[in-house]
DNA sequence: TTGAAAGCGCTAACAA
DNA sequence: TTGTTAGCGCTTTCAA
């Protein structure tokens, strides 16, 4: 309510004085500031940051694109880049898709429209051509959080490594000698690349092992906990029933849970088990169990800080930095009695380091 | 990048007429919007949010204040928050305070700064001097969201009936004979509201029934599993240790499992448990566990239209609404062997709705 | 070192 | 029905 103009009548100087004692100008006389801060701090004012950035033609506001906040990781996400962005003096304007990938689309050119200097990227799919068409024409500093984009040369990304967590999972199983292992992750509805590069690591690690592909594998669109259990219970009831299963974080995991507890079936003695992140449950349960952990913090940490890198230096390049994950041996996948004993064999590549990616690449 | 000048020029018209084209003046020819849209349309133009809302006066973007999004009640308001706001045009400026009372005020100022039109706020601690001083100076359209602020006459808000539904929660294990009742939740960084709510209805319940209060009651820093898990422990370590336990939703519900897990105590059989939110495990879980719902959904789309509300239409008055609590009984209560069979008792007072709140008030 | 003036992109009052 | 003009609140030349 306080304009820039009071305050300047009240201290008795020209409102372009006031600017530069606010915003530090190096030429400005003590006698003056002292005035002019009385004054700000008399009516309380504070500048109008909409009107700032209109002349200055940046909003310090980022935009950061969601598919679904409900997921726990992503509010993880979400709640780290705030405060990062925070306190290098950015608001977040945030748009959820909700699952639905036209909002991606249309949630690029509203963010657009408000002005905003940067854009996360954490969209329901990164495949379609609308999306890219969409982003290439806002043009901004852009980070894509794990999610890939090749039509998009200009935006940086943070990925983690999801293809050799999978693999190092997997790898961990066959080496127990389970050979049926099933696979339930919610990828429909998200990222297309954690999904493939999941997938990929599974694979390897069969190839790794010189076995046929045992893997049953169930995408669920999304990751709710009925889904969980349904895809559970898909695999136990199916004719090749696995000995291992490795499942999806947070309500996936409580869904599995609730299904092998509904069948009686322990974890630990009666069936492997384990989740592709470290979610705090997966530490909680009794027995506790294996996962893939990455430290979410981090990502969006090393998301923000590259966004405010393209955003304040002029002549930055893109980067894409791979975040490592690492797998957490617990009990849920070692008091397993070994499954086929008979059949034990180990890596036919002596390196499990084979497809360790770069930590980072330009 | 593209103006509405370039606009005008293309379609050879004055800037003014392409502004009346694109927000619907009444007295326009349907000669120059056709000119207009298709240059529009040739130039991919979308209008400057920020630049009109200068001019405006409104900016057509709401602040959310949220004490901390990794609760998963609070990332679903969110969503459902923002998907309303969105259908009616408005951005969202989220502003998350990670459990710091001062980041509550902080957060004020800042979203003040950026002009936005109105506020919902869901706060650390609703209870500081200091938050009312903010929201007063602020003074715009504001919905506080299962927050009570006396000192804050021109706010609407949302609540939950959680007195009633606390009330009712313990009634039914009162009823079924229980005495002592282990009540845990994570309130101390959350809202005094809740916390304050939830216990009178416990209290209630036992004056109800003319018993003395014989709930153990603990009130974790942060709704953690881990929080959880240490609470339920200390419950049942103690000198009384209850026949039923009341526990906060998600991952506090998912640490008392795990502590009864541990000490092998079946839940239903063993132990009567019951939730303060009717989370998915709850509903998932074997046997199923009595728990209180509210539809968070028609919270936020609730929140959302009283803030519209005010926002849009200038002579109308804040109101405060309280949504109803529902009890859902399950298995977890009700296969209890009952405890204390010869101290059967029933209510004093014949009627449960006592306290009963009226729906909607002024 | 400070003030006056112009302008960011848009819209609304006024004039034509 | 349309064009011209002024101004939202701020910052940044330019001039003094």
């Amino acid at each position: 309510v306080t304009s820039i103009k009071e305050v300047a009548r009240r201290a008795g100087v020209a409102p372009s004085s006031v600017t530069r004692v606010l915003n530090g100008h190096p030429y400005v006389s003590a006698n003056m500031a002292e005035r002019v801060f009385q004054a700000v701090n008399e009516l309380g004012y504070r500048p109008d940051l909409v009107a700032a950035g209109l002349r200055r033609g940046t909003s310090k506001t980022v935009g950061v694109i969601i598919s679904d906040i409900i997921n726990p990781s992503i509010a993880q996400l979400v709640d780290v880049l705030e405060t990062s962005l925070r306190s290098a003096g950015y608001g977040v304007l945030l748009a959820s898709s909700h699952g639905d990938p036209k909002m991606d689309v249309e949630s690029v050119f509203l963010l657009r429209q408000r002005r905003i200097d940067g854009l996360v990227v954490m969209c329901v799919d990164e495949g379609t051509t609308e999306l890219h068409a969409a982003l290439t024409l806002w043009g901004g500093p852009t980070v894509l959080v794990d999610r890939q984009i090749d039509e998009l040369d200009d935006a940086s990304g943070v990925l983690s490594a999801h293809r050799q967590g999978s693999l190092r999972l997997a790898s961990h199983l066959l080496e127990l000698g389970h050979r049926q292992i099933g696979f339930v992750d919610g990828g429909l509805l998200g990222s297309r690349y954690v999904w493939r590069e999941r997938l990929a690591g599974l694979r390897q690690a069969y190839d790794d092992y010189d076995l046929p592909f045992g893997s049953m594998v169930i995408q669920t669109p999304r990751a709710t906990g009925e889904n969980g259990r349904r895809a559970t219970a898909e695999l136990l009831d199916s004719d090749a029933p696995p000995t291992a299963i490795v499942v999806g974080p947070n309500l996936m995991l409580s869904g599995a849970l609730v299904e092998l507890g509904r069948r009686q079936i322990n974890v630990g003695s009666d069936i492997a088990l384990a989740c592709l992140d470290d979610v705090p449950v997966a530490q909680l349960h009794q027995p506790p169990i294996t996962a893939l952990r990455r430290d979410i913090g981090e990502v969006a940490r090393t998301a923000a800080s590259l966004l405010l890198a393209q955003m304040t230096q002029e002549a930055t390049r893109p980067r894409t930095v791979v975040l490592p994950t690492e797998l957490h041996i617990r009990e849920s996948t070692t008091t397993f009695v070994r499954p086929t004993a008979n059949d034990r064999r180990t890596r036919k590549t002596p390196s499990r380091e084979a497809i360790a990616e770069g930590l980072t690449t330009g």
